[in-house]
DNA sequence: GCAGAAGTATGATGGCTGTCAAACTTTGAT
DNA sequence: ATCAAAGTTTGACAGCCATCATACTTCTGC
C-alpha cells in the first residue's frame, strides 16, 4: 500500500543536486518555480532532477502559464518515513 | 569536526547489501562476522561493502583470529545525524 | 501574428560503481 | 608441517546515471 518505495527515496536524496531542491522547499513552506532554485546545472539536467524527485513521490508539480510549480510533498513523506527528511534537511542551528 | 560527510553516509546506506548489513547489525546489537551476514554476493563484493561502510563511519571493524567482527557505531551517528538510522532500519511493527 | 521565456525531449558521452573470478595472505586446527 | 577457513587484493567488465547541447513545444505579452 505504502506507494513510496524507500530505496526510490534514498536514491533520489542521495545526489547532492536533488537533495539542495528538497531542502530550498522544505526551508519556505512555498512553492518554488523551476527556474528559480539555486543549482548550477543545465535546465535539461534540472529537467531530469525533478522528474526523479517526482517519481519518488518528494514532489508534485503544477503548472502556472509557462512555469512549472514544485510542492514538498513533507506530510506524505512524513507518513511514509517517518525522521526520514528530518534527518536530511538541514535547519538553521538552535531551531526545532 | 564533524569526522562524518553526510553524503558519504548517504551513498554508503543507498545500496541495498549494506543497508541490509545495517540492518542486521542493529537487529541484534551484538557483532557479526564477516561470514555470518545474510546477503548474497561474492565474498570479495561483501569486502568492498565492508569497506564503504567503514570509509563512511558506519562500522567499526575488529579481528578474531581469522574472523573479521564488524560493529554498528550507533551512537556515533545518532550525534551526527540524529534520526537517520531510525529512519532507515526498519524495525518490527510496535516496537520503539 | 511574433518574439521571447520556461521547460521538455532526445541523444550522446564520461565517469563511477557494483559485481565477479582468481590469486594471495594469514590464522587456526590436525 | 599441512591444510582448510576467512578475508583481502587486484584486475576486468557491464550497466547505470549525471551532465550537456541542441532542437522542440507551449504559453504570454506586445
Amino acid at each position: 500500500m505504502s506507494q513510496f518505495d524507500l530505496q526510490q527515496v534514498l536514491e533520489a536524496l542521495v545526489d547532492p543536486v536533488r537533495r539542495s531542491i528538497v531542502t530550498q522547499l522544505d526551508a519556505t513552506d512555498e512553492d518554488i518555480r523551476c527556474g528559480d532554485f539555486d543549482i548550477s546545472v543545465s535546465k535539461s539536467t534540472a529537467t531530469h532532477h525533478f522528474k526523479v524527485l517526482r517519481a519518488a513521490g518528494l514532489i508534485r508539480q503544477y503548472y502556472v502559464g509557462t512555469s512549472r510549480m514544485n510542492s514538498l510533498r513533507r506530510a506524505e513523506m512524513d507518513e511514509a518515513f517517518p525522521g526520514l527528511l528530518d534527518a536530511l534537511t538541514p535547519r538553521p542551528a538552535g531551531v526545532r
